[in-house]
Parts: structure tokens; sequence; C-alpha cells
DNA sequence: TCATGGTAGTAGCTTAGCTAATGGCTACAT
DNA sequence: ATGTAGCCATTAGCTAAGCTACTACCATGA
């Protein structure tokens, strides 16, 4: 009841039409959110929502009341755009510089709660390989760029890791082996190889190179994570992605972990500190937040 | 920050002009006002009141927040009030009764409180001896009435319970005693007394009676407690009274436990049962809330 | 110089509110 | 019929926000 956050809940789930959705939209579990949604009603005396079957529609009461929730949400707003004039980022540019596979997984997400917050800014975002990126950075084309294994001395913002798998046909001797046990790279370098690079310097054939080793038999070469995984499902060969690339659909796949394990790191870094640059400075704040609650 | 009760605070401590007071207004504590507010700036990135030495006032930019603020609050008490007239409770009148004492003492925040949240319902308040309120209990001139030492057969809820105390001047020989000992209704009866009631049949000489003692030099006899106080003050005689009564300036006067220990408690009863009243009920709700809070 | 009235800070506890896992229900495709 | 997928509710258990109680400190006025 005197929680905002379940206000904006309430709202968003009245406009998706079902508790999911909402909950989604606002960055809740739909556990969360259905708990949360009873316990207003509840402290209401009635409910907000009849449940129909797919979905759930606002009762004649909920109707009112979110009017009323509307108002509150746009009197909070107001106050946030306020407070970031006063603090300087009531405008102001964001230009920010990613490869693809992060800015499909991660990026939108981020980028959309912060739109929220802060409307008066706006995004600029580049996407480009890595090695663009650092050269963007270096250039000064942007303020903030996603990279791979980011040193400490570059004081990056860490996003997450994943680990390199290899991708192999569900027909594929070595997919039978159990998967605690993993595939080793020189097991995979005799293989028909589907050479993949999303756009970055890191990947399957440099992770080969660094230990001497090279696939002999590369089939196709292709740019897309996702042209890759098509690739194996059609048995054209093997190919090693990161972890956080693979399609939700595997059917036709197996996935094997690398042995010894091996991982990219992929982290925010700034082209010039960022403590002098409000706007800048808040949307590293926003996403270490974001981080911390993921 | 999304939190409407921080919001709340800040409008009163707004209003009010200290950060004390403000956090009484809305039942918290300094403390935890200090904190609250803290971090209300800290999140906004600006400080919303100035410190001064005395008091506390809004900045500019607190100024057009709480403006912010106070809409937000307006909605939500609209929501309140739409929930109540969907529970039959947006109108309705509650006619309670109690004696004095327990009015100054436990009544005012509750019942400020209970104003708030229902607007819609209309208090009347009837102050009486603890005799009349069981009157116009059986009447049902009241539906609530606050009375002392209810059985467990009324269903009371019991609101605290004062330890009877012996009021002396602080000349007085059974003063000098150390409280730890107390004194003994046996030592009292022989001194010269001031008889109090506060309208309620229990009071010192019936504990006397109840004892089979009585006192032999009654001096004078009054109804307000208060008035008891000044008298012993003024080396009249002594009292015995309820500890919650007590003035805060206790310059002249010693009190001494009884022994053995006995006590009032008083506690609201319904003239009839609550359930089938929606106001009647919410208001035990709120009063069985508040008590669980303090 | 002591009482008063105010704010800030710290330690520790309570509990609201979250996640993860699970179950049940309906619709829809095979 | 029989999965399969989308939806909501419920439970258990954990974490962290926010509270209280206490203390420190500072200014004022008797």
């Amino acid at each position: 009841m005197m929680n905002l956050s379940h206000w904006r809940l309430i709202v968003a789930v009245a406009d998706t039409g079902t508790v999911s959705q909402g909950a989604a939209r606002v960055g809740m579990t739909q556990s969360a959110a259905s708990q949360a949604i009873a316990q207003m009603e509840k402290t209401l005396g009635a409910p907000l929502f009849t449940r129909l079957r797919r979905e759930v529609i606002l009762t004649a009461f909920g109707e009112s009341i979110v009017e009323h929730a509307r108002t509150m949400l746009t009197s909070l707003n107001a106050i946030r755009v306020l407070a970031d004039e006063r603090q300087g980022i009531g405008s102001g540019r964001l230009r920010l510089g990613s490869f693809p596979s992060i800015i499909s997984r991660w990026l939108p997400s981020l980028l959309s709660t912060f739109r929220q917050r802060h409307p008066g800014i706006e995004i600029v975002l580049l996407e480009g390989s890595d090695e663009e990126v650092e050269t963007w950075l270096a250039e000064r084309t942007i303020d903030l760029g996603v990279i791979l294994n980011p040193t400490p001395d570059r004081h990056p913002l860490i996003l997450g890791r994943d680990a390199w798998v290899a991708l192999l046909p569900h027909s594929h001797p070595l997919a039978r082996r159990a998967s605690a046990q993993g595939v080793e790279l020189d097991e995979l370098v005799t293989q028909p190889y589907i050479h993949a690079s999303g756009g970055c310097r890191v990947n399957g054939q440099r992770l080969a190179e660094a230990r001497g080793l090279t696939f002999r038999d590369v089939r196709v070469s292709v740019r897309d994570w996702a042209s890759a995984c098509a690739l194996v499902r059609e048995n054209m060969g093997i190919a090693i992605v990161p972890e956080s690339v693979l399609p939700e659909d595997r059917k036709g796949l197996r996935i094997q972990p690398l042995q010894p394990r091996m991982e990219r790191r992929f982290g925010l870094v700034a082209a010039a500190p960022v403590e002098n640059a409000p706007v800048l400075n808040t949307f590293w704040q926003h996403v270490e937040n974001a981080k911390h609650k993921k």
C-alpha cells in the first residue's frame, strides 16, 4: 500500500493484461507480482482484477484505483526529472558502443529502465566488432564501451562472464560423452569446423591458436553466432561459442563444456574518467545497481 | 524513493519545520526520520532541507519536490477513500465512550490517525465515569467503550495497564524509603488522604476496602487526578493514583510503588459483536494494529 | 553549568518482500 | 488422448531495508 513499486506493478499489469508480463515489465518475478497483488487486494479490501482464463482484467473498482495510481506515478516521475535537472543530468547525450551478442542479451533492459528514469538523456548506441569498439573508445567517438576481457587497469565494470562451449550436432561421436567430462581442444581441432566470431577478436580459432593448435578443416566462416548454431544443427560441423549466445531451442544440438574451462568476461569501460561527467556517472551507477540486483 | 511513507515524512517535516515533530506526526522515531531523510537526499542527489539551529527548512529544490509529493499523497488518499466506499465504510458514525485519563493519554493519536485514513467516518466521543460508560454500552448509546479491568467474556481489546502508586509529598516520612521496597496499604490508611477517583469506580479507597482497610483521615475529595497531584505537592496529604496519570513534572513529589503490586487494566469492548458492523470492525482493527506497533 | 530541544550516528533486530521451486489449470497442437 | 506451453497461486527460505534504542554532540536559555 505504501510501496510505490507495487503501484507501478498494478499499472503495468493493468496495461499488459497479464500478471507475468506486467511483472516482467517492472522487473519482478511472476511470483513476487502475484503475492504483491494479492496483498494489495487484501489491504484494499476488494479485488482489483478478475482472473480470466488467459488474462486478467481490471474490475470497475480496480479501474478507478489505477487512475489515481497513474497520477502518483507521474508525480514520482516529475520528482525524478527535477532531481535529474538539479544534478545537471536533465539532458545530455550518452554514446555507447558494444558488439552484437551483448547488445541483444544485456543491454535492452538496462537501457529501457535507464530511459524511463532519465527521460531527458539521449542514448546513442553504436554496434560493431570489439576491435571497432576499442577504436571508438580511443577516438572518443563513444563515451562508454562494452569490451571483452578488460584488464583491471581500465577499471571496468564487469557485466558478466560466459563459458566457451563446444556446440555439436546431436549425431556427433563426441556428443555421446557425459557433459561432466567435457571435451578438449585437441580433440576438436581435427573435426570439421564452423568458424564464428560474433564480431569479436576472441573466438574459437583464437582459443586454439593460444594453445598452439589450429583447426584444420574449416568448412565455413560466419560472423553471427546464430548462423553458426543453425549450421551445426544442419550437421555442417562443430562450433565453439559462448554459452550465453546459445539459442533457447536446442533441438538437434548438443553442448559440451570445454576442458579445461575457458571463459570470456565482458565489462563496461569508459573513454575518460567517469566522475567528471554527471551523465556518464549516473549511467555507470545505474548499471552497477542493475548488476547487483540480478 | 519508492516508499510513500517516506514521502509522507518529508511533507510532515516540511510542515512542522523540525525533523522530530515531523517524525512524531507520522509515528516514527526521530532517528528513523533522520535516516530516512538522509537517504532520500542521497538518492535524489541534493539536499531537501537546510539545517538551521533550531529548525529545518526546505531548500528551493525541496520546495519543488514536496509539491509533487503532496499530489502523490492526495492520490493515495483518494485511493483509500475509494476502498472505504467499496467496503461500505465510506461514511458512517462511530460512537465511542471513555473516561478522562484514557482519553487524554491514549485516544488522541489513535483517533487522529484513524480520522486521516477514513475521513468519511464521523467520530463521536463521549466522556464520562467508567460507570457511565458501562451504562451507555448497555443502552447502546455508544458502540465501543473503554472500560477498566474487562473480563475475558466481554472479548476486550486490551489497550494497556497501569500500576497503582502512592503519591507522597517530598517531605513525607515514607518518601525516604527506597522505592524497591515500596509501601503497603496498611501504612497508608493512617495518613492524611486525598481522595481522587478520575471518574472511576476503582480508586484508592476501593483498593483499601477490598483489603478490609479504610482511610481514616480524608482531607479532600476530588475527581480529577491532576488536582490530586497538585494537592499532594502542596502537602495536603497523600494520594493513590495510576502510574500513567502522573504529571511530567514531578518536582516536590515522590512516587512509591504499592506493595503488593496492584494494577488496573483497560480495554476496548463493544456493545454488540463488531463483525457485523464494518465501520466498527475497521476501527477495532485499526486499534489492534496501532497497539501492535507501539 | 545544567536542563532543554534539536540532529546525526551506530548496533542490532524484525519483517516485508524477494527468488526459486512446485503444482494446478486451460488451451492448443499433434 | 497426450504432450507442451502459458498462465496463476502457494510455499519455504533468505536478504536487506528500515525500524528502535542508545549515544554523542551541539546550541540555547534559565
